[in-house]
DNA sequence: TTGATCTATGCCGATATCAGCATATATTGA
DNA sequence: TCAATATATGCTGATATCGGCATAGATCAA
């Protein structure tokens, strides 16, 4: 994997699901590069270019400990992810709410979905 | 932009940046093609092809009005994003706890790090 | 210093994706 | 039926991305 130049962003660093899955690991506490290996069942050359992308947007962070980095979660620029979506919550809540919209869109498609009265 | 087969992915819908500013838009009410072309200043076609890929995914729904398409919001699948995300909450909430951890976190890099006294 | 371990980087080929352009497919109205 | 409008689809080239493999670099142990 090629140095990442243009996607030094949250949305894409995460649309990868191995990386969710890495920050997942990550999410119980600080890991090796090589424990991430052997969890992932990846290989450690793709888990370092993963660690890589999620480090260069800042999701991640690493310490030295030995002849090992220790990899750990830094998570506040999913607050842009989480902000955005929770823009959408209303989409799901209340699902009955959401069948009564529908119930409602479906009306107007019949009824006065073309035109008011205007039909061949 | 070839039908798209493989990803029937959230995550990777939104990863989009046009696509998300689609569903900003489409937050408003329902909209037409044109409209969100003139909005977005993208061509016809690729809002065409970006509206195809949230359609695939459970993102919109489109219903016809005369010759035209309007698009709305079907944000349901974006819980999956809201609950991944939000787990990550406590990377950013409290954010003096963050400070902290961060300090505990020198700490123990400078204290027992490497390893606990041994040091060339 | 030498060898072993752990991690990062570079190169490759396959595939996906995007924008741009042309064109096909409705749908409407004259 | 024919033209106009609105939308969808197909094709193309440029670029990005991913995994696999080899290898470079760092660190530790003897």
């Amino acid at each position: 994997m090629a140095p990442p130049i243009v996607s030094a962003d949250v949305f894409l660093a995460v649309a990868e699901p191995r990386r969710r899955q890495i920050l997942d690991l990550l999410r119980e506490g600080e890991r090796a590069v090589g424990e991430l290996v052997e969890r992932l069942g990846l290989a450690q050359p793709q888990v370092s270019k993963h660690l890589r992308v999620l480090k260069e947007v800042g999701l991640v962070c690493a310490r030295k400990a030995g002849q090992r980095r220790l990899y750990s979660v830094q998570g506040a620029e999913l607050r842009r992810v989480h902000e955005w979506v929770s823009q959408y919550e209303r989409y799901w809540e209340h699902q009955l709410d959401r069948v009564k919209e529908r119930a409602e869109r479906e009306t107007r498609r019949r009824g006065a979905g073309n035109k008011p009265g205007g039909k061949p």
